[in-house]
DNA sequence: TATGAATGAGGATTCATTCAT
DNA sequence: AATGAATGAATCCTCATTCAT
């Protein structure tokens, strides 16, 4: 492989990257049937016609970015939970989760607010490909309530599965458009843990 | 006024309704971006032109779509609380409140969770508009969580306002346009109740 | 009944009437796949956009204007074939059935040329649509036919619907776009008469 | 010239070859204005780009597949009759021109149909240039009737050029996309030569 | 009060073409 | 000899809006 191949081949990634982001950031702000790909190739410096290169269709896109959102923010609250020292606090871990939630989902490159903001407009056909993903990142947040019910610092007298679904809901509903109306993410910690502890 | 201007007033209102109704129901599937006004007036029985005559634009409509889903939901909050006889528990105020939120969110009209479906994405300028609604629909719930707190059935562990919102923006997470993802209303109401209650 | 009401339904229908003429020009031009709305619509002096008023999609123009292109063949094919006189000699049916067939796609409203022109490139649910009327087109030559038969000015000893499907062949043949290149009408339709002849 | 130039210019040959016989079936099928380079390369196993290399625009490609079209009909429809024995009657000769066309026509390699069904939609430079091909065509056939009438088989009461082009035209219109309502080839070859033969 | 008819802007997508590699 | 990547124009279609009736 020459130099060449390797540069011409990450230019596509590095494109396609670029797509992405501009992509999350205008399903972020508009929605699924409110973004344009027109606005999305202007943020990704690409003509519209190009964009087909790279994604043969809006839902194609649509389908990379939801994928890449979940995957990622599921990625980084796993990975804030195992950045976590072994002989940690177990509240520490549950906290590292809750922040690790709220990192993505405030992150500036939209990544994973993108997709809070899209999967409830979805048609259905892309919504049935998405519900793996979703199901995945699920899963993560049920282990880490899991395991805090086990070290005591979860409530044992409440279902799980709903316990689950409140929370990602609370977390998820943080992720606003306009930051002046989002509560401090300290008191937001703070708030959920204390609702999680036990009596 | 004779009767026929009470008339055709009131057909004029009633299709107002119709408008106002099916209106509520494309923005919930589709959201702000995604609904279109033909389809709109198709649900609503009418040619598209002729919406123009209740509402002069789409973002009029838009507008009084939002006022109309937070103020009935508000309403049915506050009624559900009402109901409330003076001599019974705490707890069941709370647990009034809860179910009066989820039934508005949950009713077949969508007229609230369309309100939900919209806001993340609504332009400034009709975000701005919104806002004054929104507010007097927090002022209930937190009005409900202070009494409760009073009352001892709310944790006084922390700050009402973040409690308010993280508990809002649970409830409002189940509006999902799947029934099937969704929690059981009882298990929610349950899980939400043990979340509150001081340690 | 009021005056305005008949102008508003006939100006719709008029202006159908210019769509199907400009479209009819358009494809007799370039084919199904090479016709544009955008010329169609400048032809029949309207914006793109209100097409859509009138024909909802392009293939739904495309099945009008095959629908009224042999239709209006057929029916001027028949009228010439009525119009002869009962004692008019059977030579004189058959010459009728010619040059109604080239009246027809010789016109310049191009309805019955752009069918020709389109037929063998549409898609199969277009064509589909399209066969009952190419039937019914091709049971009025077989009833001139027959009867020519029956009268001794149409030889025997061949099969009908070959010999009918080679003559409609040759005369559509005649519909080029370039009239140049065109052979003599009479010419034509001494030559057919011959070939048709018994010997 | 080196071999592996020798080989290279072999291999740009039969690529060519491949393109042409990937054009002819989509012109065939969808005609000039409808058909697409892309499909095209598709089918020649290219990318899009990679046919310029070979024909620089798409009318270059389209005129090189109208010569290869007429041309190979022309040199089929003369073999056909040069292989006829000097002692065969001079109505075998006739029906193995018959025979000839339709086979070309009818080939399943469509470069001859490609032609049929593009000429009458191209524009006017690429018509142009196509009329000598034609022109050349027309001649064989011209020759082959003129014979038939030297030697008794073809009738002489009619004006030869017009009994070509109404031949020729019957012959081509054989040539549908649907290979259901195409007439069997045999009763279309005995047909035409009893309407060619003299009274 | 509502419809019919049209508009112009914008939607996503497809197209032939170009050019560096 | 072919590919990868991009362009700009054109495709059809949908949108919210307008206005005469």
């Amino acid at each position: 492989m020459t130099s060449s191949e390797i540069a011409s081949e990450s230019k596509a990634a590095r494109t396609r990257q670029r797509i992405l982001a501009a992509a999350a950031h205008e399903f972020a702000l508009h929605g699924y049937g409110g973004a344009s790909l027109r606005l999305i190739a202007d943020a990704a410096d690409l003509k519209v016609g190009s964009l087909a290169f790279h994604f043969a269709t809006k839902d194609d896109l649509v389908a990379a970015a939801l994928a890449d959102g979940v995957d990622s923010a599921r990625e980084a609250l796993a990975a804030a939970v195992a950045a976590v020292p072994d002989d940690a606090t177990p509240g520490e871990r549950l906290r590292a989760a809750i922040l690790g939630h709220l990192d993505a989902l405030h992150a500036s490159d939209d990544r994973a607010s993108a997709v809070v903001r899209m999967v409830e407009t979805l048609p259905l056909h892309l919504r049935a490909d998405h519900v793996r993903h979703e199901r995945r990142f699920g899963k993560v947040w049920l282990d880490v309530l899991a395991r805090g019910r086990d070290d005591g610092v979860v409530r044992d007298d409440v279902d799980l599965r709903v316990l689950r679904d409140l929370v990602v809901g609370a977390l998820n509903s943080t992720s606003t458009t306009s930051p002046v109306a989002r509560p401090a993410r300290g008191a937001v910690v703070e708030t959920l843990l204390a609702l999680l502890s036990p009596r």
